[in-house]
DNA sequence: CTACAAACAGAAAGCGCTTTCATGATGGTA
DNA sequence: TACCATCATGAAAGCGCTTTCTGTTTGTAG
């Protein structure tokens, strides 16, 4: 195994007495070939530790055991451990991830595409992102894809949708069975889908529990610390009165939480703070911070698993993976 | 550019009426061509759309047209944005970049390593991992490598090390200049060399300003947040007094942080706490957090774009990136 | 005006593999 | 015994490119 001289198939072939079809055969399973055979032609293979070239395989066969994966901007808590998870997800199936991130741009994700088109990736993983539908559509039909955290109707079966609203509404429901009534929201980057879910669950559950929404306290952020402090400080300046905020994610919650601080609120005391995401440092907050968990890990190994399977023409079904409501000290009953 | 058929260098050496040799050659600048050769050539190219097949290329040539990114384990806040860098700094250069994670294990390193050889990349950036000096040695002397958050006397032109030591020094002179005597030390993992580091950086620190490093007020951490308020709980059942705290990075200072809120001690009148990394959370700390930051992104890139150049046999010379502290409100006067 | 070196371009030989086609054994059936 | 599947294998044709080897023009010096 240790490097030096690189074997070619042709070694194999010499030394095992045969000709290069037959271990190419064996390679891949394509043909029967004598037990005996076999045995004598593996052997070898793995007594000179012997890799075929994949740019070959990949021009003879056109398979490049490399996948694509699209993320947005890497460095981004939730969807780097999501990332792991997908490591983790095809590990040891001999395929190795391409990664690009498209900024959430949709020029810039279809740079992307095409590159991974051009080196004929096997499979690909698009996490959300702002693509059009019609775009990801002709390439999953070309090319085995699985969508994380959005839903394409013509592509259900290799989509992994989040229940934003679902868990927002879980969400704000839980403010309101502490006794909130007036629920403010921060929301996410205005064009993105996630966040116009969660507002819309956040909508919703105050609906169903009679609460007519203000728009006042519908506060639009950006999915930053900082955007979360200036929220609260519009909110305050307004002199709209809140008693709870939900946060379209936790780092727009930790804004919040020091905005409150700033301006000598407890929380939860005087306000309570509801996050989304429930990002490690969360746990460890100042009171540590209620929020909503999903399973990005798990959700980035099943994703990682299926498109193997896909690759190899196996049927897949995506689990159902629901978040949960993680209640820690930043909700008090009012 | 809409994809459809590929087109492959024959049809563009018919359409051109030359032979593929002369495309091959105003492709990759190797040898002389007539410039009105060569202007046809190109337009013809550019008509079409053409891109050239890289198994081909790889086969033919050894150029893969791609570099390995060696992570420890992606989803840990520091090193992601390093890898945002590298995403950043490699953009444009026509190189894509394949990941895989070693999860600080010699063993996975090796693995993902040969990996990358199999795959013959044309670079390689190793960030930091436990790899053996000599394997990354005797793979730097045949491939361009940059290594990122560690020194290797050999390859000293490719390593780009942290200042661990330093900062931790500076981290810990800043507590004493605030009037602290008694400072406890969270350190990382102990087999890290950053984790090591930094804890000798404290320890410096301490001994050059005459006070004698007490053992007890080091308490081993993993860099984790639980590991955190472990290291409290510890350092308070020892009875040992202590009116500040340096940690090897900002998750053992939330750890910390909770530990000490949760046994009513204040941050910072009872006791101040000086972190590591400066991650996005830790200035929306409350209090917020003072911390060593670094310059990850700008690391990152600079990584990115010097292997490029490595790989085009262009010199280099990686630029030198200090840390600095970042003063917050987790540090009082004693 | 001859000789010879550049300058330019085509032919062809790989690069290491997959796959089709061809061939020789084997064995079962009529 | 003749015939035809079936099995096991080899030969050879690509896959799309780079690069070496030649050959043909030019240009330039003697």
């Amino acid at each position: 195994m240790e490097s030096g001289k690189n074997f070619t198939i042709q070694d194999i072939a010499n030394r095992a007495n045969v000709s290069i079809s037959t271990v190419s055969r064996v390679l891949n399973n394509t043909a029967p070939v004598a037990e005996e055979t076999r045995q004598r032609v593996l052997s070898i293979i793995t007594e000179l530790g012997y890799k075929p070239n994949l740019f070959a395989q990949g021009l003879a066969g056109g398979q490049s055991r490399t996948i694509g994966v699209l993320t947005q901007l890497i460095g981004s808590p939730f969807y780097d451990v999501i990332l792991r998870g997908i490591l983790r997800g095809i590990d040891g199936s001999g395929y190795s991830p391409l990664f690009a991130d498209g900024g959430w741009d949709a020029e810039k994700d279809q740079i992307a595409l095409y590159m991974f088109m051009q080196r004929q990736v096997d499979g690909l993983i698009v996490l959300n992102g702002h693509s059009p539908d019609e775009f990801l559509i002709e390439i999953g039909l070309r090319i085995p894809m699985i969508i994380v955290g959005r839903e394409i109707a013509e592509l259900s079966e290799q989509c992994l949708p989040f229940d934003d609203l679902e868990a927002a509404y879980k969400a704000t429901q839980h403010l309101i069975d502490a006794g909130h009534r007036r629920i403010a929201h921060i929301t996410g980057l205005p064009n993105h889908q996630d966040a116009n879910e969660r507002r819309d669950g956040y909508i919703k559950a105050l609906e169903q529990n009679g609460i007519q929404p203000d728009p006042e306290l519908i506060i639009e952020g950006d999915f930053t610390e900082p955007s979360g402090v200036m929220a609260v400080e519009m909110l305050l300046m307004r002199g709209r009165i809140f008693s709870a905020i939900f946060a379209a994610n936790d780092q727009l919650a930790y804004g919040a939480r020091l905005a409150l601080y700033r301006r000598g609120l407890r929380v939860p005391e005087d306000v309570s703070i509801i996050g989304f995401d429930d990002q490690a440092p969360s746990a460890y907050m100042v009171p540590p911070l209620t929020s909503i968990r999903r399973q990005p890990l798990e959700i980035g190994e099943a994703t990682g698993r299926a498109l193997i399977y896909l690759i190899q023409g196996k049927s897949i079904s995506l689990p159902n993976f629901q978040s949960s409501l993680v209640i820690r000290e930043s909700v008090s009953r009012r």
